[in-house]
Order: C-alpha cells, then structure tokens, then sequence
DNA sequence: AACATGATCAACCGCGATTTC
DNA sequence: TGAAATCGCGGTTGATCATGT
C-alpha cells in the first residue's frame, strides 16, 4: 500500500502550525470530534494534510495535554516501562495520562536515552540538568550495563490493549475506549506475581524474540534504583523494583492484546 | 558582538496494520 | 476475498533557541 501523498500535494502548507490554524482545528473538533481526518481538513477549510492535523492535535491542541517538564516520577516509570516495551513510545504514553507518544519519545532521545548512553563516570556528554530533576536522579543511577536496555528498531505493533482491573479477565474483545486508559503502576497490584507475569507476557503476545530480551533485562540493576530513590522522600520500597513479584508494579495488572 | 556548536521539540516521512468497499 | 483507503506508529529532520568561544 504505501503511503498516501498527503502532505506532498501542491497548495498545502507545511511546517509549523499558525495559531489561526490552530484555532480553526480546535473548533472543528470541538465541535465534530476526532476521527476522519483524511477529510478533516477540507471540512474544517484548513490547506494541512489529514495526517498534519491529527498529529497537531494529538501532540499539541488536545485539551488533556500536561505542559511542562517531565518529573522524576514521570521519569522513572518511562525508564522502567521502556524498559519493559521498548520503544513503544504510544503504549507508554498511554501510561502518563497527558504526556503523548512523541514528546516521550523526544524527551528519551534527548535526556535519557543519551544519558544511559553515556559512559558511567566521565566522558559524559554536555547535559543540561533537567530543572524538575534532583541530584541523583533515575538515568545517573540507572546505568544499564550493557545495553540490556530493550530497543528495537521496529516494534511489534500492539494494538488492542485492553486494560482491566486486577484479575478481571476480559476476552480478546476490541474495547478502543479502554485502549488507552491510563493506569497507575506506581501502585502494586496485587500478591499474586507470577501469574501476572506470565499473563502480562502472553498478553502482549510476545515473540520470541522480544522474550529473550526481557528475560535479558537485567533486573538487579533496577533493584538498586528503586533502594536509592529516596532523595526527594520518593518511596523507594521492593515494589518499585522489577524483580520477581514487583514486576507488577510496572506491569498492567491485565493487558490484552490481540493483533 | 559575532560566530560555532549543541539541545530541544514540533512536524514530517515512510511503512505496517486495520478498515472499508 | 482482495484491493484500496485510511489510520497510527516509530524514526528522522530541521527550525529555533541556548550556551560557549
């Protein structure tokens, strides 16, 4: 199939949006919802492409947007979630209710992401200290090894997530309101562990490949993150860890997934 | 003050998945 | 059932701003 020529034909503009624009997208949608952007734009009377209009308006106009800099908490759950799903930037975006997919994925590229990066004492690149950050925070103490960090270059698309409530068991139903519910794993679920790892492992489907990159994962190191997190009166106890049962502190406690 | 370099992030691109006909 | 249309995702680019020399 290909792409769609959207946003290369003739008479449409480009690059950054103008508030009028703007104004006129909010509007539209205000008044007609989201969906159907391919036609969005002649209805509405903007000269953007359906595709430029959906990614302003999920990056940028969306209402539910939270402003501001990333916190340490904010931080530590997309570390440790990236962790878990690699670079499935919308599904933990889905996770930080008004953070999206891109400006996590911006804020991995450019703080954390090098930061892990970075040679553990020296060398490390010029970095401007996040202002909502500490001393000590999650990426300086989180210093993976050797890439037991799980990045791939094209992710399994997940799509269908369904999350439940602990231990609720829901069918492989395509329920699109609850795809993308947030959920609090700062929170353990429940005593139950193991079950809920494999369940969140079958759940996502995972291949074999994915597997072995999260049986890789080296869980000890975030053992240690979570009994040095303390600086700033972050409870720092067993279930921020991942290891064994804590997993659910960062796992869902059901998602479901069918492709 | 002027220039170079680096950091940030909004927007675009390309492709796979899903839906529609 | 298959092709076309559309959507949504992750990767990348480029404009802009900040900082250093």
């Amino acid at each position: 199939m290909g792409r769609s020529p959207c946003c290369s034909k003739e008479g449409l503009n480009r690059g950054a949006w103008t508030a009028l624009e703007d104004r006129i997208l909010t509007e539209y949608i205000k008044i007609h919802g989201e969906g159907k952007w391919r036609n969005l734009p002649k209805r509405a009377g903007l000269k953007r492409c359906g595709k430029s209009c959906r990614l302003r308006w999920l990056n940028y106009l969306r209402p539910d947007i939270k402003r501001g800099n990333i916190t340490r908490d904010e931080e530590e759950l997309i570390i440790r979630l990236h962790k878990l799903l690699g670079n499935r930037w919308s599904l933990i975006a889905g996770r930080l209710p008004g953070r999206t997919d891109n400006e996590i994925k911006n804020y991995w590229n450019t703080n954390i992401g090098k930061k892990i990066q970075a040679p553990s004492t020296k060398g490390r690149p010029q970095e401007k200290p996040n202002p909502t950050m500490e001393e000590g925070s999650a990426p300086d103490r989180l210093k993976p090894s050797t890439g037991s960090c799980v990045v791939r270059t094209k992710a399994t698309r997940c799509t269908r997530v369904v999350v439940t409530s602990a231990g609720q068991q829901v069918g492989h139903e395509v329920l699109p309101s609850l795809t993308r519910e947030p959920v609090d794993f700062s929170k353990s679920v429940s005593e139950e562990s193991n079950d809920h790892l494999l369940n969140f492992m079958m759940d996502l489907e995972m291949d074999g490949n994915l597997l072995s990159d999260f049986l890789d994962v080296d869980f000890s190191l975030l053992e240690n993150i979570g009994s040095n997190t303390c600086d700033n009166g972050h409870s720092s106890p067993a279930e921020d860890t991942l290891h064994g049962s804590d997993f659910q502190s960062v796992a869902p406690p059901n998602i479901q997934s069918s492709q």
